[in-house]
DNA sequence: CCCACTTTGTGCCCGCTTTCACAAGAGCGT
DNA sequence: ACGCTCTTGTGAAAGCGGGCACAAAGTGGG
């Protein structure tokens, strides 16, 4: 087993500031492309979606990079949001399950171009193994164990069908990983050790009817990305 | 304008516990399909990967649907949840953009099988514009408003490249769509009466190598299905 | 009828998040 | 150098959600 490379710092950022880092990241990458150079905490909540307050606290959580009377150095508050999560270094994916659904996410440009390296797509079918997508070579999943070996995979993604997703979570872990997105609808059970994501398309479509009723508390737009986290 | 049918219902259920419910409602229908006609709460909740507590919480913001010694009946809480989450009565849904995260959608089976009817999809590209997908032939996003009307669409699932989203956005609210699932990567600037949900899959997999390092305090394998909420 | 056992429904407490409100810091024009 | 304006960083308060633990309620056996 070659370095998983468990990143040393981080002291106690909460989660769920952890969870809107990335969207601060995007904001901030947009911004970065328009050529602006500072962004004030209102500004940056404003296109994020947030509130400003809270913002300014979870990026008082990375250390005081703002300048007061200014705001934030866009292209610094790149770098130091990228750093805390980790994706100043390369992780290795590898998709396992390549239907709609798997292919769609090999082919999403989003994972590139962070730090993210599809490194494999498996699938049992094997009348599609040996397919390309998205100039990858789709490969037999009993070639599992080797792949995560050979690429040193530290990410696995599991969109096979729900029957399936047990046990091919069970052989990641088996070798090593211990981080996995899991897009089948079943609950996965792992060891604590290792940290599970869910995203599930049709619980996302169910939850929707039910929040946009005339609330008489008036809920307002809301726009979470999901994740209540713990 | 048909009408949109806003439930009249909903006292005040925790948007929490509108999050779980359909992850509830999945382990009641896998052990309805075995037949098992009762289950306890501590039973669900393993099934479910929740807390017995926490389930029994929820379950009786519905009301109490429990019988004490003996547990829930499963046909009538599925009857009873489906009934809270809007699930009795059919949903047409229209997907924008065919591209391959909006096929993965459409063939997606999880959606059919609940309230859902996939209405019609919609591209821009006049290239793809007439393909059969999913059993639906691909019709022009000029035709959006149309569509929406004929097919008394309730909610939109934008699939679209992030550039497009707040357009096709727009277009939906300004026909009476009221319910609007993003994939695309962007923050959708609504009116508060529209209730957006964001799915973004490169932000999960950011999100996940932060998590499961050696945490101090033990985070354990967390699976929440995302969406911290408001 | 009574008792032992099971399981629900919920009061209570704790910890995490969010939000407000403001003092301290930084730049700028004069 | 001074004061004005803008914006950050953060203490404190309020709100929400999670989980324990227990009383209440129902079942079944003797």
């Amino acid at each position: 087993m070659t370095r998983r490379t468990p990143r040393p710092r981080e002291r106690g950022i909460p989660e769920a500031t952890v969870a809107r880092l990335p969207v601060y990241l995007r904001a901030l990458q947009a911004l970065d492309d328009q050529g602006t150079p500072t962004v004030s905490s209102e500004d940056l909540a404003s296109i994020a979606g947030v509130n400003s307050a809270k913002l300014r606290k979870d990026l008082s959580h990375l250390g005081s990079y703002g300048t007061r009377g200014v705001g934030y150095d866009v292209e610094y508050l790149i770098y130091q949001i990228s750093r805390e999560l980790g994706l100043t270094q390369d992780w290795s994916v590898a998709i396992i399950g390549i239907g709609n659904l798997g292919r769609a996410l090999a082919n999403y440009g989003g994972f590139g171009s962070r730090g993210f390296r599809i490194a494999a797509l498996l699938d049992a079918d094997s009348s599609i193994v040996g397919d390309k997508v998205a100039g990858l070579s789709v490969r037999h999943i009993d070639a599992l164990e080797d792949v995560v070996e050979g690429e040193d995979v530290s990410i696995g993604v599991i969109a096979t069908p729900a029957a399936a997703a047990q046990s091919v979570c069970d052989r990641l872990i088996g070798c090593g990983v211990t981080s996995v997105l899991n897009f089948a609808p079943v609950v996965l059970n792992v060891p604590p050790s290792v940290d599970v994501r869910k995203v599930d398309l049709s619980i996302e479509l169910q939850i929707l009817p039910s929040t946009n009723n005339e609330s008489p508390t008036g809920t307002a737009g809301r726009s979470g990305s999901g994740s209540p986290g713990a």
